[in-house]
DNA sequence: AATGAATGAGCCTTCATTCAT
DNA sequence: CATGAATGAAGGCTCATTCAT
């Protein structure tokens, strides 16, 4: 009750509003009553960012990839990028849906105290956003890349995906009449043609 | 003096610290003067944010390309890639070298009341952001690049460049074990394969 | 105001009570008000420490000794003898009459935190605490006491009316049948037996 | 255990900090289960207080006057004053040597609610008080002192004490370059100077 | 233009205590 | 006997803002 009451506040008021006594409000209880479950405000926060990511991990996780007819590595190389765009995709349509699960990332790794935020949990949330992106690198190195340059690139695909998804939500996007959606499949094409290029000439022949 | 002021207070305390009350006591105010000047707080960081926007706009046009010899298409075609990568690499350095910057423009374009960030005022910072990424994409053009398409490359840079800073100043873009500066620089060379492919290759036979 | 509701809020429900709430609200004022005159609760307190040692000294200052008839040597011995009685009693006489001056001076010099009570606070405090004792003091000096058995007896004296009025105010006297107005009347009485017997002798002979 | 995880918490934290929380925390049960012992927090410190006059007591009777010799009236006398000088000094070590056992009495006696001490148990304390003292004024009525002023001289002896101990306990001995040992062996010996100055002389000769 | 006092709402947190289980 | 959740009140303090002067 109280995470989901938290979790509220946060999405109707965002960081600013979601004060203890908000969240216990919407919870039906006193504000004394959170720190039966939480030690302090930012611990609410860690509980809120943690769920939020096995959220992200249960969407990338249930994406499908297109299926891929044939045999042998050609067919094997179109199911990889099938995956790999099946996985982005799934990451980047999960916070573009939900903007303030973006928010809620950067406003905790960034502001959070040290008190919310110990080496040990952040160390687990960050293995859990990792995690989100494994699917996608590992499809990478399915493709043949090499371990080094495919964490590189997902590095760079969740880079673009922040920015995109951040030029969108405060609005500046639009000043370059632009659309994230659009901008991302062209990002993933790319990515696909940088990574893939020969062996889908090859396949295409 | 109030901006100045502002200024320095943001820059050491960041956006929770930097209180009017601070923002008065370092400009050597009560905090009422502050309303002599500005009608909210919002106003002072809206005022704060115009500022950045010019010494982007002073940094990007102070960039130099490279010098390039030769005369004719070729030659154009080295000096635009070369003009592009200065002023990109100047935008990019200029948030990256100054994060509060960055905290700035996006507390502002997010988080800000109407009071602060009235039309008029946002169509006018919009318009120095536009005109920061303007020698980058005018580059573009100069490449053969059609219009709209350099108006969807400036995008996704921008959108590229944020994103990267973003992950570095939250030391999110430690856990991938990656550097900004380095991530930034490969997608410069993408953009410039992407955009400036076969008149490099002549122009290099 | 603010110190006056201090005082009341102190004098009616003690330490514990007087809250910054409760004193704003006996002044008249939001909680928020108070930081207009003092930056913390604990300088609240000091100020009203400051305060009650200045109407201590104030005490002792206007207690006028017996009047001594006669010349000499002799005659100025009976004077300060009349003097050491006058001040010593004024001050017993003003925590006796003043129970909640006692607790402040002992609480914040015992509980408060550096934050209200800075070194330089502190020995201005202590400074006007010595002069409340400083006629004392020199009223035994005054009897060919020497300084440094001055200064212990007037420790001395200090600690046993510290003690004396603590037993009294906390109702431990009682238990004893005893009443702290005599016990001090008699270490009074041994005090000067102590320092100017024999003048006294040899004026009576 | 929960009187020993009460000591314990009194004992590092003072009355501010020893809260029924870290009491119950030290004791390994949670808050409520406090009250199945005790009906309030003041009565913990009630029994808190009981225990710690047991320990007064216990120091005070294991205390032990110097060896006398000789026989008759003057031997007599001598092991009465050797009595005196040991109980009183094992009154005065123990606070000295613990003085939140000295807060624990003054809070309780001073601000406790009626729930916390009856009178019967203001009583019982009291009681268990006279008796540390009663071996000292034991020992001046076999001095010779008769029933009412051995009765006064304990009580002054204890205002005494807790004055040191407070001026001592609070660092305003130091204002005075005083110190709270030297000055109660001086008020030893000026009581036992005052109650049994002829015996003495007539022993020595 | 500037002050300084004041507001009012809000912040997170702690506390002793209660009580159904 | 003990838990654990919950209360209700209070704690000190900060904030942007207002406004008479």
């Amino acid at each position: 009750m109280v995470l989901a009451a938290a979790r509220s506040a946060f999405l109707e008021l965002g960081l600013e509003g979601a004060s203890l006594r908000e969240i216990a409000k919407r919870a039906g209880y006193t504000p004394g009553a959170i720190y039966s479950y939480f030690s302090s405000k930012e611990e609410v926060y860690g509980a809120l960012l943690g769920e939020s990511l096995e959220r992200l991990n249960a969407h990338v996780g249930a994406a499908e990839p297109a299926l891929v007819s044939g045999h042998g590595a050609a067919a094997r190389s179109r199911a990889a990028q099938a995956t790999l765009r099946a996985k982005a995709t799934a990451f980047f349509d999960f916070y573009r849906e939900s903007p303030r699960d973006l928010d809620l990332g950067f406003y905790l790794f960034h502001g959070m105290q040290p008190r919310g935020l110990t080496p040990v949990l952040n160390e687990q949330l960050n293995a859990r956003l990792r995690d989100a992106l494994a699917p996608t690198q590992q499809a990478l190195v399915e493709l043949g890349v090499d371990a080094g340059a495919a964490q590189s690139e997902v590095t760079a695909l969740f880079a673009h995906i922040v920015g995109l998804l951040l030029l969108s939500h405060t609005g500046r996007i639009r000043m370059f009449r632009q659309e994230s959606q659009a901008l991302f499949d062209r990002y993933l094409d790319e990515l696909l043609a940088r990574c893939a290029p020969r062996r889908v000439r090859r396949t295409a022949h």
